[in-house]
This record gives structure tokens, C-alpha cells and sequence, in this order.
DNA sequence: AATGAATGAGAGTTCATTCAT
DNA sequence: AATGAATGAACTCTCATTCAT
């Protein structure tokens, strides 16, 4: 009498957060549907609003998870200037492996000028991430690894421009690779 | 016994596109809704199909507002370095003016990777975009404003990436004086 | 100093009345659309009100036009029963050439259930049409030409079955021909 | 607490085929409105909509459900010439109490000149109509209870012919008695 | 915990008609 | 006599959400 075994909540609520994160990088904002949420994660749509009352708290978990996606590019190994460096890499590489977490990111940004909530957290992890590299920056200049008459502050703000650009579809910001080897370059990387 | 004076109908059309272009940057294609864009224009919504068939046609007299407004940043006086700087002072001027224009921008940056028409239309404009930059970077380092062993290519690639970055929400990409000041710093403008 | 030569007010009246008939049996009332209409005849839309104020107006013309065309069958030459003859030769021949007036009789005969205009012009053509065919048939057999003994009412009423199942489609009617051999057969014609 | 009954899900699909049936036979299709046809059957457009994706599927099922209501009419009982005499006395029942069925048919008949689905399957059951008569014709006569010189297949299009006829208003095809009179006396029937 | 059925509000688009010239 | 511009009303279809089970 065991039937179709259940699954544990939680991974009903992940499974439709997964589904909505990747039918948001699919279609953007404009064209996310709960009917195609629910479909993709195989549930009723009813089911769907059993665990998320509504489209926005749906849209909350996705955001959460992406946003704990990205932090996975920050993690602190060795020297400043390694660190920084493998930072470059690890976005470059998260862009190329799962550019779907590119583009909702994008898409959060552009939403985040009309939704305040996503306005705040968005913000804040653009704090964190300034905060954390112009960090990073200043320990390798004091230690000698990069030249140490560079603002970090200004630098930083470089730094994250550049790699916010990259969360961009490749038509809008095309080489890549090209605007990163620059950066290294300048950075004394 | 006048009544109420017709426009003219390219005035007309172009209110149309004006109203779909602040409301595309208020509310993104998410939120754009056709009625609301007729209202806005002070016309009935079946005035607005008389002028644009379908919604996607007042899309592309939006697209191609925008693209004629960005042109503007790009305009040639004086010697390469001169241009070059005057061209990064007119982006920030314009995302500083007409903030609406780096909405739009930013929306089309998104639609592109789903629209094959918006994505041509993209990449054309960062290609042209591209090699003009390069091509100043060049000849500026050729007539010794910058340093000359600049990999024109590379900081081009740069330079477009910081400047669209400019373009998205403040939330998403804060800073942008800080990083404007470095890239010019770093090109020796 | 001549310019295009304005037409004279009736042939443009007649233009669109041909242009509504042709698009009628096109599309059938479901998909006659007055836009159409003025295009075919070359004419603004409103134009089109001018001369027919409404709608209505235009199809009550293709009315007129099509019965003055449907009358054009029973024109009396020779004997009755070389009349009745040519008259089911001529509707044949009707239904072949011009096959549109077929389709905007069907029309009008399924539009007399609900438009009482039309369903007292329908019926009274009908009424019309058969007592002539009686009255033939009745000299017809009077004159020795076929049975004496048919009830020409009857008769009429089964003639008149036949020749209104042709001017349905093909598809809804097939074996015109057949039918129309054994109505001659039975009439003795 | 009982609320409202739930209706079975069959049963909803048949109430608004029905309520679409008999508003195509009031309206014809050019007044049919899924709004109207919604109302009639009791729900809300969405609901319609969500058993038949389309106003195409829903005239689907009217089609369907005209063919089954015609398909009655020919039962086979007894021997060929008391089936004949059966089925012209059930079609022109049919026309007297359920006149809706000979509407539609009208309107199918009609948009079968322009609607390759439908005039397939008018056609189809034209043939198969057409078949049936003819064999019920050829018995009749070899079991002599019909003048046995009879062109069966011409015939049996005339049959065709006087009965679909008969399926149009009565405006457009008065006498049906008649026509049908001497159909019956000419089969010998 | 999960679902099929149902819905209100609203989307883009169409159409006969009218107005000012 | 003729037109381009404009419109109100209505059309089919969609979508997030809710209800009864």
C-alpha cells in the first residue's frame, strides 16, 4: 500500500522554486507563469499556492536562491590578490556554467527599480560585495601585490561594474573575456 | 467653433512612442500595458492601433527613439582623447537627465536574449559602439594623449562594459561616479 | 487640368455593391467586414458611409443585386416545357459560371431565419418563382408535353427543393448533375 | 453547508456544447459569442475556456453533436423500402421538432466553402449518406417494391438533394410537405 | 498535502461608425 | 464627393487566485 511515495515538503518547495528560477531566466519577469511553475515542477497549479500564497512570495524564494548562488563566488582562499582573482574567475566561470543565475540577476536589477523589496536586497548585497573587494584591493596593495597608489574605493567600483555588465545577455555586453583580461591587466592581477 | 485641434499625425505617432517609452522605463515590459500607453497619450486605445498595428510595432518606434537618443552621446568634436572623454561625460550627463533612457536600455538588454529582432538590433549597436571606441582609444594613444601600449581592443571592451553597467537601476550598479572617475584615470584621460 | 475622372455617383454605388457581393460569397456574412469592402472597390472607408449609411444599407444592395441576377434564369422563350428546360439549364449554368451568386443565396437563406427584410424578400421570390414553374408545368402537361397526371404543386415544390439544394457548396450538395438528370427524367423532359 | 452542487465535468462540457449549439442555430456564426454561449450554459467565459481551449474546439463539439443528432435518422429497421420511408418521415420530423439541428446544418454547409475541417467532414457524411440511400434504393427495387428500372445513384442524389433542402429555413425552402409528397410517389413509395 | 474546477479582472485586437476638413 | 483620423463597444483569450473536496 506504499503508492507514489510523498515528498517531503521542503523538497516540494525547492523543486518550485528551481522550476521558477529557471523559467524566470527563460522568459524574464515579462513572461513567467505559475501554470508553467507549476508544470515544470509537476505539481497542480492549486499545489503551487498551498506552499506560496502568491506570485511574489514564489518569486521571493527564487530571489533568495539565487542570491545565495552568487555569495558561492566569494568564498576567501589564500592570499588578497588570489582571492581576487579567483573571484574573477569564479563569476566568469558561474556566468559561462549557469547563465540562467546571470540572467535573473539581471532581471532582479532592472525590477528592483519599481519593486522596493528587491530595491533593498539588491542594494545591500552591492554593498557587501563593495565592501568585500575594496577589501580585498587594499590588503593586496599593502602586502605589495598590486600597485599600491590604486583608490580602492574608485577600483572597486570598477571591479563590480564590469562583472555586473557580464550578468548581461551576451548581445547586450559582448567580449567578455576581453573586458576581463583588461581588468586583470589594470588591476595588476 | 473650432473643437478641439487635430495634431499632426507624425506628432501623433510620436506622442505614442514617447508615452510607450516613459511607461516601458516605469514599468518595464513586464507592466507595459497598451491601454495605459493610449492614455497616457491622451488617445483612445484604438488610435494607438490605428498608428502602430500591434504592440510589438510601437515597441520598435520605442527601440528606435531610444537608439536615436543614446547616438546623441557620440557625437564628434575635437581631437580623439577629447571625444573620448566628452563621450563618457555625455553617458553620465544622459543616465543623470533621462534616467529613463538606461531603463529602456536595460529592458531591451533582457528582451534581447529572447528576441531574435531586439537581439540583432542590440548587438548591431554594441558593435558599432565598440569598434568607435576602439578606433579613438587608437588613435588617441597613436597622437600620444594616452599610453601607447594600450590594448585598444580590450580597454574598448571595458570601457562598454562600465558604461552599461551605468545604464541599469542605481540599486543594481551604485557607484557609478566612482567608476567612471577610475576609467578615465586608468585610460590617462 | 483633367485629373482623374470622378465617377459618376451610381457607378460608384455599383462598385461597392459588387465588391460587398464578391466578398460575401468570399467569406460569407460571418467574415464580411466593410473595410474590405472599400478596399476592393478602391474607396475610403468612409467613403463606403457616404453612400450606404450603415451596413445594413450595403448588404440590402447585394440583395437587390443578386435577385435581379437570379431572375435573369426564368426569362420565357419557346414552349412551357422547353421554358421549364431552359430554366433548369440556366440555373445549371448559373451555379457553374458564377458560382458566387449560389454562395450569397445560401447566405441569404440562412439569414432570413433571423432578419425579417430579408426573409420577406426570400420568401416572396420563392412564392414567386414557384408559380411560374407551376403555372409551366401546369401548361406543360396541358399541352401534352410530359404526364398529364402530375400535381404541378407538388412538383413545383420538389423542383424548386432541387435547384436550392445547388446553390450550396459542392461539398454539402455533390452530384449535381445526377440530381438535376432524374428531376428531367421524372418531369418527362 | 451544502453549497452550490458541483456539477460532472461531462456533464459541463455537454451543457455548453448544447447552449453553443442552439445559439449557432439562433445566431448563425457570425453572432456567435463564447460570452453569450458561457451565460447560456450557466458559467463564467473563463470557464468555458477551460474546457475548450478555443472557440474552433468548442463549434468542434457542436459538429459532433449535430452529426450524432442527424446520424439517428438512419435506423436501419425492416425492409429497404420501409427504411427509405423511415428516414425521409424522421428527417422531416427532425426539421419539424428540433429545427436548431437543420440550422446548424445550414451554417456547417455554408462554412464548408471556406473551412477545409468542416468541409471534410461535410463531405464525408454526404458520401456515406449518399451510399447508404443508393444501396436501400438498389434492394428496394430488386425486391420489387420500387419500379425496378430506377438509375439508383441518380436517384438517391435527388433524395439528397430534396432533404437537404429541407434543412433550410422555411422561408427558403417552403412546401417542404409537398416536395416531400412527391418524392415518396415518384420512388413509388 | 493535493487537486480539478471555477472565476474576476484585464489583456491585445477588431470593427462599424463618425467627425473635421 | 471624398478622406484620414478618431472612437466606443465588443471580441476572444489569459492569468493569478480561490473553492470544495
Amino acid at each position: 500500500m506504499a503508492g507514489i511515495p510523498r515528498k517531503v515538503p521542503e523538497q516540494r518547495r525547492q523543486d518550485l522554486v528551481l522550476a521558477a528560477f529557471e523559467l524566470l531566466a527563460e522568459k524574464g519577469f515579462e513572461g513567467l507563469r505559475t501554470r508553467d511553475v507549476a508544470a515544470r515542477a509537476g505539481v497542480n497549479i492549486a499545489t503551487l499556492h498551498y506552499y506560496f500564497p502568491t506570485k511574489e512570495a514564489l518569486i521571493g524564494g527564487v530571489v533568495e536562491h539565487v542570491m545565495t548562488r552568487f555569495r558561492s563566488t566569494l568564498e576567501p582562499h589564500g592570499s588578497p590578490d588570489r582571492q581576487l582573482r579567483n573571484h574573477l574567475r569564479a563569476v566568469r566561470k558561474l556566468m559561462r556554467e549557469e547563465p540562467e543565475v546571470g540572467a535573473v540577476m539581471g532581471e532582479l536589477a532592472l525590477r528592483s527599480a519599481r519593486d522596493p523589496a528587491i530595491a533593498s536586497l539588491v542594494r545591500s548585497t552591492q554593498e557587501t560585495w563593495h565592501q568585500v573587494v575594496r577589501g580585498l584591493l587594499r590588503r593586496a596593495a599593502k602586502e605589495g601585490h598590486i600597485q599600491p597608489d590604486l583608490d580602492s574605493d574608485a577600483a572597486a567600483a570598477m571591479v563590480l561594474a564590469t562583472l555586473t555588465a557580464m550578468t548581461l545577455p551576451l548581445q547586450a555586453a559582448p567580449h567578455h573575456e576581453l573586458a576581463l583580461r583588461q581588468l586583470e591587466r589594470w588591476l595588476g592581477l
